[in-house]
DNA sequence: ACAGACAATTACAGTCCCTGCACTTTGAGA
DNA sequence: TCTCAAAGTGCAGGGACTGTAATTGTCTGT
């Protein structure tokens, strides 16, 4: 059992997700404990904690959803008028993890999908993504701003976008029919939904 | 000390509060206890779960924000073309708890609006009065139809648009500058850089 | 190769939130 | 007044999480 140190408490972590997930699946989320876990992990408690700061942190991955930098890049490439479905097209490569371990990214989101505290706690994970995006919409708005807007205004606007897309997140997430595996965005519906509602926000 | 049975119940519960929201406004939230709320209030640690589920429930009332009648019943009898003004309107509207105790409102308020934590958990409860705007939504909805348009579609749309009011209302709560008290609402911004985005997500 | 720095892990004790249960007290209705 | 239900209490315990000291094994410099 040589092992480099930092390849051990790798090996470590992935035996404890391994192990959180597969019992949660098993059992459901409160009837497993944090013993539990450890006990099948073959651990102590308190290495358990070392690794991951909560008990959901091993269930659902310490790691949330990341933007996918291809997908920004032709984001921004995109000189499409069709901002809303360029906005989806991006929203739909949110990376949902470490994709080094698909079948434990397959088990995660059999879980994730079928129980609803952890759906909630993973639709939030998923909404942070908005802070890194306020960014990106700054860049393709300024591209396309109407002359006479200050930078404070297009920061604005970029702002309440990226909050209207996490409310899009949502609704995607929500919304019944096909969903692009591993994750949960029903992107074809949300696009169609919103091309009949927003003609009818502007006056 | 006598009291009805009701009365007496109702007022430990104010005598919870009321200690919460002191204690924690004095130490931060992580520094109090429930051991030192019930101290301070002056009943068992047993009763205090008796009255709230947990100790957040205490501290940050038990009775999430609702929608104000009143408020809903003019916006379903608008007949302006603004959907977003009215809708905004709307959403002003969210009172913030029992009006009964201003004082203890008002403490409320400062205590939410400086703890980063309790801001974040107030703006997932504020968010949770899109479930009931999504049926005030599809009436609305109904009357301003397209005609060729199916209950469902209209249905799904609000639906949709309940899900990108909370992100109006996400921002609302974020966006500095003037606010109307006691609630965290600021509309006269979001108003403003709304009617600046949408015309540019339609193509 | 050896010693010391250092990382991973552990056992243990303890805090805190919260629950179930059996019990007492007290006010309200018959 | 008698009775019963509601309000409150005491206690025992579960489960998440933390601090600390100790142990084991690995890495690094010489």
């Amino acid at each position: 059992m040589e092992r480099s140190r930092s390849a051990r408490h790798a090996v470590t972590s992935r035996t404890i997700e391994e192990n959180a997930v597969r019992l949660v699946l098993e059992h459901g989320l409160d009837a497993v404990t944090v013993d539990m876990i450890c006990e099948a992990a073959g651990i102590s408690q308190r290495t358990f904690f070392n690794h991951f700061p909560t008990k959901i942190d091993a269930i659902v991955g310490a790691a949330g959803p990341k933007v996918d930098e291809a997908a920004v890049r032709r984001f921004l490439a995109s000189s499409s008028p069709d901002l809303v479905g360029d906005l989806l097209e991006l929203v739909m490569h949110l990376a949902p993890g470490d994709p080094s371990n698909p079948g434990l990214m397959e088990a995660r989101w059999r879980l994730i999908t079928t129980t609803p505290a952890l759906l909630q706690l993973e639709m939030d994970r998923m909404i942070s993504v908005q802070r890194e995006m306020v960014d990106i919409l700054v860049m393709r708005l300024t591209r396309h701003a109407n002359s006479g807007e200050t930078p404070e205004e297009i920061r604005d606007q970029a702002d309440l976008l990226s909050h209207l897309v996490a409310g899009m997140i949502r609704f995607s997430i929500e919304a019944p029919g096909p969903r692009r595996m591993p994750g949960p965005i029903n992107l074809e519906r949300t696009r169609a939904v919103l091309r009949q509602l927003l003609p009818k926000l502007v006056d």
